[in-house]
DNA sequence: GTCTATAGCCCGATAGAC
DNA sequence: GTCTATCGGGCTATAGAC
């Protein structure tokens, strides 16, 4: 047999999971390098046999998180689906990744914004436009189609969506009542038919 | 004729103001009093000649904005309209609340959290579940009455409300090309009536 | 109302022993 | 791989001069 192919996390592996948690929950800026190790057992200065930097750390965290996300989503706009499946199952993946990496998730939608202004996040901006222009074209191939409602502006209707799926990561929780997938359904029922009650 | 009603606003009303800004765009723990002192023109030192600490500053910035809040939603609730009415009058207020006072909008949206572990911040969390209540029995109301669907979990029909709305003040800008009585209106349009198109 | 000056503490990161 | 010990600097807040 060959080697186990899922080896037992390293304590590398581990303390960035560690470190992840605690910048999901307190923000990257105002958690110390002292919470981290505080966290993990240690003392802050054996993080550094580890990691460069706590910069270095959320820096793995995000750039992990983000190429494995692109991918999903490239496959679905790839794929031969028509607008509306293609739209439902990047909802639905969406929150599938909420689910499965809520952290990164997390550090994303509240720390991003500043990392950004940092050359060494360059590719957080880069991903966020290409993350608009795939929306986008969609939006607007639905629109043209006649899958989505020619009646609103097209890039309120791309924040919407977006804003909609991702700040869901600050309430939902894996073990909770709802699953990720009834969670992804509910949303998608009112993004698409609304809460009103239908005209019988 | 009596003195003016609307004096030129005082030292420390603008001083507030700079750092409800400032607390905005960075975030609370963030910002510092050097931070606030220099975008004022003055030392940091000097900041405390007007306010007691940090602390009572942001504390000032969102209790005033939540009684504010809260005295117009309460006018809407004590209405005689229908459920579709009140939740729409609710909605326009969120987002001329937006218009009018991002600032402390977004400082409530990223900072409270933190904030409320505070006993001096205990009326956030007090607050956080007058909300909820109020949303919630006006949401179920409408299941009741058939103004809105009976097919969704009301929890998760409250967040979503409470998330579509708020999240909002990350892009919304007063100047930009849609005034915030438009963007309420397209939001409550997919909101009430979704984004598919209807079945003609 | 602002300035000068600083106290006391916490921060990220490093050097070298074990 | 973790510890001891610490550097240089930024933080909130204070005391007292002007």
């Amino acid at each position: 047999m060959a080697a186990a192919p899922v080896p037992a996390p390293s304590r590398r592996a581990e303390l960035l999971r560690i470190a992840a948690d605690l910048f999901a929950e307190r923000g990257y800026k105002t958690t110390t390098v002292r919470d981290i190790a505080d966290a993990a057992g240690i003392l802050s200065g054996s993080l550094y046999h580890h990691f460069d930097s706590k910069e270095s750390m959320v820096d793995e965290i995000l750039s992990t998180f983000q190429a494995g996300l692109f991918a999903e989503y490239d496959a679905v706009i790839a794929s031969e689906d028509d607008v509306r499946t293609k739209l439902e199952r990047l909802v639905h993946i969406s929150f599938a990744a909420i689910d499965r990496d809520r952290p990164a998730v997390a550090i994303f939608q509240n720390d991003a914004g500043a990392l950004a202004a940092d050359d060494r996040f360059a590719y957080l901006r880069e991903n966020n436009e290409r993350f608009q222009t795939m929306w986008s074209d969609l939006i607007n191939e639905g629109i043209r189609t006649g899958a989505l409602r020619d009646d609103l502006d097209p890039v309120l209707t791309y924040r919407f969506i977006r804003d909609t799926v991702w700040v869901a990561v600050g309430w939902y929780r894996p073990g909770g009542p709802l699953g990720a997938t009834e969670v992804a359904e509910q949303y998608l029922a009112i993004l698409l038919d609304g809460l009103g009650a239908r005209a019988s």
